[in-house]
RNA sequence: GCCAAUGUAGCUCAGCUGGUAGAGCAACGGUUUCGUAAACCGUAGGUCACCGGUUCAAAUCCGGUCAUUGGCUCCA
């Protein structure tokens, strides 16, 4: 019984599947009978079987063959859905079981049963009462709630594998042969429909290929993204840590990832200052009323630290950098002459994250905006955005992510603005992206309440995307603290203001950065650039010499003065992912050479100090 | 915040069904004097996240708290 039809345990319910299945034996190729329409017997597929498939149509039905080993395995279950996602696929399940670990190996093994056997999916198209009853017979509730969402006059279809059917669009493979090698990654809660006040449901994800070989690839890119695990390599390189008696999401840079760090801002401030921005400092608390009139109170009241009373006026740990900026505006009148003002600061802001979401310097409470606010008229704005997405761009290229996708978000359905400054605001935007010839995607309602945005996403070294850049139009703020400029008219005018980030936070960039050079920094922001490994311990000296040397041009070097063999040392200095290593014995000494060893292409002989520094100077100076 | 898992030496981890902790690396001391991916010997290091309970006895069982991890929700 291929089919397994007759024992259907929730599906049968209709003569009409007695109909199917006598004429089904005898049918080869698609079979319409009442509504059923199956596709070829199992024994009949030797065309089908080097016909590939949509990778999204494979997992799809993966999660099926998912779902009905799990209620195969623990009956009662409930279901919810089992889509595929950008590389695998999940379903959500409500049963008293718990799910374990172990049990998704139970369960994968059911599946690799299913995929043996070459069980077809078959469709099948039902009215609304009979879905409806047919899912009430069984206590679906969750599927019931999605039945509603059907649209009246649209196809309501159940696709069965096995025991198993599924109220489902499809489309799916044609038989579980052709989803080839599953492999189930993790157990998750999730709450119906994703609302907070939903219940919770347990999700299992996994992923599909249609070959074991491609399966083992993504596996093994899995592996490769953990040993990239920033927050494994902070603590292997000793960069960073969060401590209890701190506070989780607040973050103590350790010498290494503050020299890191300070490369990377050194950097960022002399690109501003090159390209027109000016410094600010502000403070990291101010009274409420600024928060009041900026609307954070109003809006973010809970992700904000709770306040400090200070001699009867509360404070408040700041979220955002720009209500100060605009106090530094308001500090005095304005004139169009001066516009545009392009502010910049690396403000450090603080706000109260769910405990849940923080994950190591991705999503942190205390964090670092490189943020800039450009206040300018009506006329400047579009050339502006469009200096920035160039900005932009050059800084990536500069840290080594020369790919760059950019996502255009617009109104969303509650916004401040009336429409047609929203229309302009969007076409400049549009205007600059195509200006500087950038792709991008439209984001449909995904902008800000206050203004429409330009996101930019980074592809790292193994291909993964972030989110980093923004640059966000605001109609709010202007407004909320009645910014002018006077004109040349004499009049007073409301100014544009952008608010922009390229980093975004630099601790989470810092994470990035990490994970996209795998620990090991490019010469330019290395902590360490240089490790001097004296041969013996008689050559440490010498080792100090040349150190002391390069130090005296701001190189960053240390001296191995471990009395041991060279092989341990050269080890180390490996394993820290120091750029260079400069071996120092008998013959470097008499002669005032070095033998260098880079990290990317090892042993490059001995050579003149003075070479060595003009090697180091070119990669410091083309970033590599 | 919600669901689940985890928390043992600086790091990576072992420690079964309860009988008051162990390895490797790192650190430190010594031996070795050595030329490109880990020499040898030794020493020290732990209120087993924290608090409470059960028990003659708790790293181990139970409850709570905290932190971390995988997700969900959120992300100005």
């Amino acid at each position: 019984m291929h089919l397994g039809v007759r024992s259907l345990p929730w599906l049968c319910f209709s003569l009409r599947l007695c109909v199917f299945c006598s004429h089904s034996s005898s049918i080869s190729g698609f079979a319409h009978i009442r509504g059923w329409r199956s596709l070829r017997r199992p024994g009949e597929l030797t065309m089908a079987e080097k016909v590939t498939f949509d990778l999204s149509t494979l997992r799809h039905s993966a999660a099926h063959l998912m779902a009905a080993a799990v209620q195969e395995l623990y009956p009662g279950t409930r279901f919810d859905i089992g889509p595929a996602t950008a590389d695998g696929f999940y379903y959500d399940f409500d049963t008293e079981h718990r799910f374990t670990p172990e049990d998704l190996e139970t369960i994968e093994k059911k599946i690799r049963g299913m995929i043996c056997q070459k069980l077809p999916f078959v469709r099948r198209e039902f009215t609304r009462a009979e879905a409806e009853s047919l899912l009430k017979s069984r206590a679906q509730t969750f599927k019931l709630e999605r039945l509603a969402d059907i649209p009246e006059g649209d196809a309501i279809s159940f696709y069965q594998v096995g025991e198993f059917a599924d109220l489902c669009r499809g489309p799916h493979v044609e038989h579980s042969g052709q989803v080839g090698a599953v492999k189930l990654l993790s157990i998750a809660g999730s709450y119906f429909r994703g609302k907070e006040t939903n219940p919770m449901l347990q999700r299992i994800y996994g992923t599909a290929f249609a070959t074991q070989k491609e399966l083992d690839a993504y596996l093994a890119a899995i592996e490769e993204a953990k040993k990239r695990d920033h927050r494994k390599l902070g603590k292997e390189l000793d960069l960073f840590s969060t401590s209890e008696n701190v506070g989780p999401g607040l973050i103590l840079w350790h010498p290494k990832g503050a020299r890191i760090r300070y490369n990377i801002e050194n950097f960022w401030r002399a690109e501003h200052y090159r390209n027109g921005y000016e410094m600010l400092f502000t403070p990291h608390v101010g009274k409420a009323n600024l928060w009041q009139t900026s609307g954070h109170l109003e809006f973010y009241k809970d992700a904000m630290y709770a306040p400090m009373e200070i001699e009867g006026c509360d404070y408040y740990a700041k979220p955002m950098n720009c209500p100060f900026h605009i106090e530094v505006y308001q500090s005095r009148n304005r004139s169009y002459r001066e516009l545009p003002l392009r502010w910049a600061e690396l403000g450090t802001v603080y706000r109260f994250e769910k405990g849940g979401v923080l994950h190591g310097l991705l999503r942190v409470r205390g964090f670092t905006q490189d943020d800039a606010h450009i206040i300018c008229t009506p006329e400047q704005i579009e050339s502006e955005i469009a200096e920035v997405l160039r900005f932009s761009l050059y800084i990536w290229k500069c840290f080594g992510f020369p790919e760059i996708k950019a996502y255009l978000a617009t109104r969303p359905e509650k916004a401040v603005g009336e429409p047609a400054r929203w229309e302009q605001a969007q076409k400049s935007l549009v205007a600059a992206l195509e200006k500087e010839g950038i792709p991008y995607e439209v984001d449909e309602g995904g902008g800000a309440f206050y203004g429409p945005k330009i996101d930019l996403k980074i592809k790292d070294a193994i291909g993964r995307e972030w989110q980093t850049s923004t640059i966000q139009f605001d109609f709010n703020l202007p407004e909320r603290f009645d910014m002018t400029y006077v004109a040349a008219d004499g009049l007073k005018h409301r100014p544009y203001m952008v608010h922009r980030a390229l980093l975004g936070s630099l601790e989470r960039f810092f994470g990035v950065l990490t994970e996209h050079y795998a620990g090991a920094f490019p010469v330019w922001l290395a902590p360490e650039q240089i490790r001097v490994l004296p041969v013996k311990e008689e050559f440490i000296a010498y080792a100090d010499q040349v150190a002391a040397e390069l130090r005296s041009d701001d190189v960053r070097v240390d001296v191995d003065r471990d009395p041991g063999t060279i092989g341990p040392k050269i080890s180390r200095a490996r394993r820290d992912r120091v750029p260079y290593m400069l071996v120092v014995g008998g013959r470097e000494a008499e002669s005032g050479t070095v033998a260098v060893r880079s990290r990317s292409d090892g042993e490059l002989g001995a050579m003149p100090l003075a070479d060595f520094k003009a090697r180091l100077a070119a990669d410091i100076r083309e970033k590599k």
